[in-house]
DNA sequence: TGTACATCAGTGAACGCGCGTTCACTGATGTAC
DNA sequence: TGTACATCAGTGAACGCGCGTTCACTGATGTAC
């Protein structure tokens, strides 16, 4: 047991995760390679093995974050058929998600204008793709149907995860007299309300 | 002519000016004390001397950009006196003013999670609170009167700030698909059947 | 099963660059009488 | 109006710290025959 040496996968989990301590506790200005390889335990050399910069690491983190945001949402329309039930299972699981992972939620949010992001754009952009496609699809028929607004893509993305992303940055910095579960309850049918066609 | 000496408060605006500069062409990397002097023709010392460290000179640069995108708001509701025009009016107005000033709509949302706001959040927050209170007490009488729905306070800013403020992040990354003009028309109605009374 | 070799994983001291900050200074403007 | 002094504005060379990164290395695991 304790063997001296860990399996690759092994390393790069324990070096995310400490990452995300660090950059939770510690906010972006403590968030360094040294911060890290002293929270994870792993050294340097080993670090830039697997991700060959820090970039890379901190491309990584968001990549493991933004999964587990993205499939939570994606369970959340498992078995949903009707419009109204998926638009609100969606806001319901964004926001639980938030409350539930603070720590991820607040390094995704804080990643948006992050140099490592544009660095590693194509890697990130693909890695997501394939999740935001299903969401896509689940949409999709209900626009055609008629039962949502008949507006561009995007924008309906926008007024499905505007109001949540809006909430979850105000909630993680601490604003005060932001009920996040009053959120949980009443955002679902609001959202919902701007969704729907007329 | 060309004095010798500019007066403080010209010094002052010439270096936000330049550090809007850099920040919109370099990014967060970019945004360096040696860089914004270097942009702006003025001296390190005199930098330190009007900010007192390059945290200071960030947070004004911020309030500067946030007082900008509040009196639009707070111009677009002008004369206004209907809760539905009133709502769009707002919407519009953020959307154009992160369309006519992008650099500083950039800087803006990408300083959410900047250290600097953290180290001056009280003057941050007191140089906001009296432009946001004139935005809320247009709101209070129509929840009161019951043409907005009955619900607390911040979920109504989030309601109506969420969607655009989601659409500008997104925009100024340069989301492929994503049309400014067609969200200025298409959100104002949607975000107001969010938050019209039922 | 044993041996030789290649590859993958992990180590940590050392380095150099660039960052924010300091400081002793000069010059301009304002004030007193 | 002139002089003396205080305060405000502006200058830029220099510094030291901490950051990301490198590199020569050891050790473990996998593969061939």
């Amino acid at each position: 047991m304790s063997p001296k040496q860990l399996r690759g996968e092994a390393t790069v989990s324990r070096l995310l995760t400490a990452a995300l301590d660090v950059f939770d506790s510690s906010g972006h200005d403590g968030f360094t390679v040294h911060a890290v390889t002293a929270a994870s335990g792993v050294s340097l050399g080993s670090l830039y093995h697997h991700f060959g910069n820090f970039d890379g690491l901190a491309a990584a983190l968001y990549s493991r974050c933004m999964d587990e945001l993205l499939d939570s949402l994606i369970a959340a329309l498992d078995n949903v058929r009707a419009a109204r039930t998926g638009i609100q299972a969606i806001v319901v699981a964004y926001l639980e998600f938030t409350r539930d992972n603070p720590a991820a939620a607040r390094f995704i949010h804080a990643s948006a204008y992050a140099g490592y992001l544009a660095a590693h754009a194509d890697r990130v952009t693909a890695a997501k793709a394939p999740k935001l496609k299903v969401i896509a699809e689940w949409l999709r028929p209900h626009v055609a149907a008629g039962r949502l607004v008949a507006i561009a893509g995007p924008l309906v993305e926008i007024l499905l995860i505007g109001p949540v992303a809006e909430t979850a940055r105000r909630w993680l910095s601490g604003m005060p007299g932001l009920d996040i579960e009053q959120a949980i309850k009443v955002l679902p049918e609001r959202i919902w309300h701007s969704l729907r066609a007329d």
